[in-house]
DNA sequence: CTTGACCTTACTATCATTAGAAGGTTTATA
DNA sequence: TATAAACCTTCTAATGATAGTAAGGTCAAG
């Protein structure tokens, strides 16, 4: 199985496959005589691995963990399911981070009037910048990219 | 004012002042003589208005089109409104994603005893790959950075 | 033997932000 | 006045996951 072949039997890209393995989260794969990478059914669930738990959220970095605990027969299950808690308590924070910015941004557009007038409400409150009732003081660096 | 009292007065750092600037997002500041920058109420007004919108999760892409609104006296309300609810749909695909996200992780959690022993419905759920109840069959990325 | 579909590496970009280096300026104090 | 601290300047690079591009090698079918 070349690249290619692995990337449409897991659904991971051949690109994230290259970079998965540059960074250490895959072993180095297999080489044929011309240099093509290799990949076997064992390989390519692992792959499959990897793709759902990007799918749940997880970092690649927690993903790693992920992998190790998945490779460990003694492994205790209490393990997983702290990671599995943890990333709740991640995602469930940046939806509470960005419910407070939809509540906020509903309220003001409730007051515009969003009509041919320039006077509106949703301006007033950026450039008074007071950071209104849902704000959070500092960035907490979770939800600042679109 | 130069950079660094801009930076107290507005809530928007240095470093990112110089980034907006580099960017077109403000006018390139004017100068002392010997090359710092400065900074007018006005200037640090218009820093506090992008501080604010960046708080809404609004991208730079986005503030620019709010600036130039803010800027328009002759502008409609409703061209506010628009992007003020276009953020709003913005966020809450995001949102809908993590709780799906959310309810999956917490439904294999439920089903996970987490003591000793190594079974665990959540590590088969990776391996088995079927994308579960919840899952979007293709990345919309718009969620995957941690 | 050519064509097209694949593979290889390497570099670039995204997006907003932070960090660092190396060097010049201003301000306050000893 | 000398000096140190605290500022400023520009430039570079990193973050995380992914996509794109370019230049070149390989493989299979026609």
């Amino acid at each position: 199985m070349n690249i290619g072949e692995a990337a449409k039997a897991s659904g991971v890209s051949a690109k994230m496959i290259r970079y998965y393995e540059s960074v250490g989260l895959i072993p180095t794969a297999g080489r044929t005589l011309s240099g093509y990478r290799v990949y076997t059914t064992t390989e390519v669930q692992m792959l499959r691995f990897i793709r759902r738990s990007r799918d749940l959220g997880f970092a690649v970095e927690k993903i790693e963990e992920l992998l190790a605990l998945w490779r460990d027969r003694t492994r205790h299950s209490a393990d997983v399911k702290r990671l599995a808690l943890e990333q709740v308590d991640g995602l469930e924070r940046k939806v509470h981070e960005m419910q407070a910015m939809i509540d906020t941004l509903r309220h003001l557009a409730d007051a515009c009037c969003g009509d041919h007038r320039p006077d509106c409400p949703i301006l007033a409150d950026l450039e008074a910048g007071h950071s209104g009732p849902t704000a959070q003081r500092r960035p907490t660096g979770l939800v600042h990219q679109s």
